[in-house]
DNA sequence: AAAAAAC
């Protein structure tokens, strides 16, 4: 169906058209004609299916520009996305003249204040900041016509519903009340109901919650092998960007460090960076100067990057919803994705489980051979060496090169080349992925309490190194089993001392870019 | 149980 048809008016018709969009979605034009109509409505739609318009073009249609005060209210679980809602609702409201404002926390509140005396009409935010305003009497909702619950069951998940409620009660109980996401769990439905008049859930009906544009793998891995299987991976599948997620924000820091040593153009996002290093590392992921993004899910929602081609599920999520979001951030608007889910043995039925809730099954995938990977990475590279023939300065190079061409046949300086563009004959290079790998040990670290460096799948943990080529330094893992059967505290510390200090000799000596662990505990 | 979200 044609935007035209479901009864909006020209400035937003308009602005929907230079946006680029034509057809409207099948959560657009069932919701549109009942939000316009003044309903209560539960939007539930695939990721990537556009619900912020579906919410987003009948507030607009509804605002009276005459009337100063706030109108309509959106709230978003995550700062980024909030501000892309904000965005996405300027752009929309711009032939309108409609004036949007965001607030959110982590970020000079004074500049929000200033924005919001400039008379909004509509004002996006994330939950803590919002309160904040309302206290400080800055934000005022007692004209709200309108109230979005984006990501709506995550806003009303423990952990939110206390500043959802406190919200709510500012705003007026004649209103309209808006819950969108691509998932609602029966239980937290019932508690959006009760904020609702009359609601009317919209179901769009696809056979999976997921959509088929995205290709779902899993690989069976044991922790040791983790972070090789995923490098690995990467360098067959040499993502265009590709978002790696995480359990906690310390596994996502190492990780994110961790890809970045072996050489790949990764940076971690987690909600305990500054707000600033936050937008930093999303702008740099948006702008392709990272093409790997690792992420807590702090980026499982909403986020609607262009160009998003994998999605890596390094740690299984907590949650199938969780899990239904995280892949939802490829294969959206038509665009077609793969993901990977990396389980542990012990993480197969839960693997399942998640199946349940998709009604999908997931492909097995192997690991990547060794030569799979070489191969992977000489094909990637392949693409970056037209430019860099093109473009060398063949003039400043006196006869070196004309001697080169005179030693070694065509094949072996494209060979060369390849190799070094590659990075096979770097510190980087693909490794054999090692069985024996014992866990690292934190770096001049202490240990708290002692617990099984192994065995201890059920924490999802394990560490892992990005190579142990001569793993030969690393018997000292053994012997901290001995030391702590001993339970000397003497002989522990001067145990601890002694193996740390060889192994960041060795390290540093030898692969020093190999350094990062990925530790198991929290 | 983790992450997110205010200072």
């Amino acid at each position: 169906m044609k935007f035209s048809e479901l009864g909006l008016s020209q400035d937003i018709l308009d602005a929907i058209a230079e946006h680029g969009y034509v057809e409207a979605t099948p959560i657009q034009e069932k919701t549109i004609p009942l939000t316009l109509a003044g309903r209560d409505v539960i939007g539930q739609a695939q990721t990537g299916t556009g619900k912020t318009a579906a919410f987003g073009l009948p507030i607009l249609e509804h605002i009276d520009l005459d009337n100063p005060n706030i109108q309509a209210v959106v709230i978003s679980p995550t700062r980024e996305l909030a501000i892309q809602t904000a965005d996405e609702l300027k752009k929309l409201g711009h032939d309108k003249h409609v004036n949007v404002q965001v607030v959110f926390g982590g970020s000079d509140i004074r500049r929000q204040i200033q924005g919001l005396k400039s008379h909004p009409q509509i004002l996006v935010g994330t939950p803590g900041r919002l309160l904040d305003h309302i206290k400080r009497h800055t934000a005022k909702l007692g004209h709200v016509k309108t109230l979005v619950l984006d990501e709506a069951d995550e806003m009303l998940n423990m952990g939110f519903l206390d500043d959802i409620e406190a919200i709510i009660a500012e705003v007026p109980d004649q209103r309209q009340t808006l819950l969108f996401s691509a998932t609602m769990p029966p239980a937290i439905k019932r508690i959006g109901v009760q904020f609702m008049t009359n609601p009317e859930h919209i179901q769009i009906e696809a056979k999976e919650l997921t959509t088929d544009l995205v290709e779902q793998f899993f690989v069976r891995v044991r922790p040791q092998e983790k972070f090789d299987a995923l490098t690995r991976i990467l360098d067959v599948q040499g993502p265009k960007l590709g978002i790696v997620f995480g359990r906690t924000k310390r596994r996502v820091e190492e990780l994110g460090r961790g890809l970045e040593a072996r050489g790949y153009k990764a940076a971690g996002l987690h909600g305990d960076l500054t707000q600033q290093m936050r937008s930093r590392v999303l702008d740099q992921f948006k702008s392709h100067e990272i093409n790997i993004l690792v992420a807590t899910d702090v980026a499982a929602r909403g986020l609607d990057v262009k160009d998003v081609t994998h999605v890596y599920n390094y740690d299984i999520p907590q949650d199938p919803e969780s899990y239904v979001h995280r892949i939802g951030r490829t294969g959206r608007a038509g665009a077609t994705g793969t993901s990977v889910t990396f389980v542990l043995p012990n993480e197969m039925d839960y693997l399942r489980a998640i199946e349940e809730l998709t009604k999908k099954r997931m492909t097995p995938l192997q690991p990547a051979t060794l030569a799979e990977a070489r191969m992977g990475r000489i094909k990637n590279a392949l693409g970056s060496i037209k430019p860099l023939i093109e473009k060398a300065p063949i003039d400043d190079m006196g006869d070196e090169v004309s001697k080169l061409v005179s030693q070694y046949t065509p094949e072996q300086l494209a060979a060369g080349l390849l190799a070094q563009v590659a990075g096979l004959d770097q510190q980087n290079a693909p490794v054999e992925i090692s069985r024996e790998r014992p866990l690292p040990r934190r770096k001049g670290g202490h240990r708290n309490g002692g617990g099984g460096y192994r065995g201890n799948g059920r924490r999802g943990g394990g560490g892992y190194r990005g190579n142990n080529r001569n793993g030969g330094g690393y018997r000292g893992n053994g012997r901290r089993g001995d030391r702590d059967r001993r339970g000397n505290g003497e002989r522990r510390g001067n145990g601890d001392r002694r193996s740390n200090g060889d192994h960041s000799n060795h390290r540093s000596g030898g692969s020093s870019r190999r350094e990062f662990t990925v530790r198991n505990k929290d």
